[in-house]
DNA sequence: TTTCGCTGTGAACATTTTGTGATAACTTTT
DNA sequence: AAAAGTTATCACAAAATGTTCACAGCGAAA
C-alpha cells in the first residue's frame, strides 16, 4: 500500500520537526505549513490524508482552518492544543476534529492517535497493525509491550516506567542510534528541561537490570560521540 | 466468522476513542465519522454492520442521519441521547432505531447493547457468545459472574458493586495494565469527575477483601506508574 | 426514622522512581 | 603521555506514586 501523506501545521519547528520524525516511523510522508493561511492552501493543493493541526497559529486560527477544510473535504484532522481548556472551545464550536491532543504531549501518546485514526477512517496500513503482535523478541529477551512485561533468559525483569519506555523505542529501532536529546523529547516530552546526562543513568540503570555483562553490554550499545542504539545483530 | 464492522458517528473525540477500544474488545473493526454528514457517505460507502450515531452532530443531525440511512438499508443502529434530550428519544425511535443508549452511559451497557443488537440480527459471533461460560477460577479464587458470587479459598467473600466490578474486569484480562482513568471510564462511566486515588480505595478494600497477604499481592497487583492488574501468572 | 453498608475524599504514611552532582573510567585528540 | 571530551557509576534527596485508614454523605433496607 502507498505511503500516507500527513499535512502538519503547527508554528513551532520543534514541534513540526519532532513529529516529523514519528510520523516516518509510521511510514507516512509528511509536509508541513508554519501559518494557518500557507496550511489551508496546502489542505487543498495536497489533498493529504490527515492533518495535523495546532489551534493557536498566525495568519489564520486554527480553528478557522479547520472549517474551512471540513467545508470542502473530510480529510480526519488532529487538533493540538496548548491547554485543556481550548478542547471545549474546540468541541464547543463544533468544527468536527477528529481528535484533539493536549501539550505537551508524548510521542507514543501522538502516535497512538494517529494509528487509532488511520484504523477508523478505513486508511489501513500493513505497518501500522503491528498492534496486534506487541512482542519484541531477541536472544534471551522477550517484551511484550502491551503487558509491559519482559523477560530476560525467561525470568521476569521489573522496569520503571522510563527504563521501560528506552528499551520499547530503541527495541523497536534496532540499529537506529538516539542521541539523548532525541530520547529526552521522545519520552521526557518536548518540554523537559533538564540536563542531558539524565539519560545516562537511566540506561545505566536499564543496564543493570537486562546486561548479563555490564562491561560488554549486549543490548543496549553506546555510539560514541553520538548517543546509544539497540544492538541490531541479533 | 469474519469481523463485524461498526461505524461510530460522534463528535466527542473522547467517546469516539472509549467505543472504539472496547469495540476492539468485542472483536470488531471500527471505522468513525466526526459529523453527520461524512457519517452518512461511510454508512452508504462502508455498508457497516451497525452504526452508533450520536443525536447532537454537525453539519447533519442524528435523526437526519438516521432517516436518510434507513431510506436505503436496514442497518441496525444505536443511537446516543443526551440526559435531557427525552424528547429527542422518542424522535429517535420512531425513526427506526434499533436501540438508544442515554449519556452518560456505563460501558459495560454500552457492550452489552452492542452484544444484544449483534444477537438479535443473527450476527452472533463466537467471541461475543462468551456469555455463557461466565465463571472464572484461578487458584484459590473462584468467580461466577452470572450469581455474582466469589469464594476465596471455598469461602465466600462479599464484594460491594464497584469491587466486584474491578474483579471482574481484571480477571477477564489477566496480565492486561489499566489505568486508574481506565477504570474510571470502563466502571464509573466518562463523565465520572472525581479524583484517580479514589481507585486506590477501592482496590484497596477489594485486596482486603481477596487477598491472603496484603504486603504480596497474589491477584491484583500494581503496575508502577500505570495502574493495576490482574496477575496471569496463576 | 434509624441503621447499615457503600462510596468518595482527605490526610498521613510508605515506597519507588527520578534528576542531579561528584567522581571514576574510558576515547580521542593534541 | 597529557589534555580534552565523553560516558559510566553511584549515592542521595526530592518528586512522584501508592497504600492505608478514618470519616462523612448518601441511599437502601429494616
Amino acid at each position: 500500500m502507498e505511503k500516507k501523506k500527513v499535512l502538519i501545521i503547527e508554528d513551532d519547528p520543534e514541534i513540526t520537526n519532532l513529529l516529523d520524525i514519528h510520523l516516518k516511523d509510521l511510514q507516512c510522508e509528511s509536509i508541513s505549513a508554519a501559518d494557518g493561511k500557507t496550511g489551508y492552501d496546502l489542505a487543498v493543493a495536497e489533498k493529504p490524508d490527515l492533518i495535523i493541526l495546532d489551534i493557536s497559529l498566525p495568519e489564520m486560527d486554527g480553528i478557522e482552518v479547520c472549517q474551512k477544510v471540513r467545508a470542502s473535504q473530510k480529510t480526519p484532522i488532529i487538533m493540538l492544543t496548548a491547554k485543556s481548556e481550548e478542547i471545549d472551545r474546540v468541541l464547543g464550536l463544533e468544527v468536527g476534529a477528529d481528535d484533539y491532543i493536549t501539550k505537551p504531549f508524548s510521542i507514543r501518546e501522538f502516535t497512538a492517535r494517529v494509528k487509532a485514526i488511520f484504523r477508523r477512517t478505513k486508511f489501513i496500513q500493513e505497518s501500522l497493525s503491528e498492534d496486534a503482535s506487541q512482542i519484541i523478541e531477541f536472544e534471551g529477551l522477550y517484551i511484550d509491550i502491551e503487558k509491559r512485561k519482559v523477560l530476560k533468559e525467561e525470568e521476569r525483569v521489573d522496569l520503571s516506567p522510563k527504563e521501560f519506555e528506552l528499551l520499547v523505542l530503541m527495541a523497536s529501532h534496532p540499529g537506529k542510534s538516539y542521541t539523548r536529546s532525541d530520547l529526552l523529547k521522545i519520552i521526557w516530552g518536548y518540554d523537559f528541561d533538564g540536563y542531558e546526562h539524565t539519560v545516562n543513568s537511566h540506561i545505566n540503570r536499564l543496564r543493570a537490570k537486562l546486561e548479563p555483562d555490564m562491561a560488554d553490554p549486549k543490548y543496549i550499545l553506546t555510539t560514541w560521540g553520538v548517543g546509544y542504539k539497540f544492538n541490531e545483530e541479533l
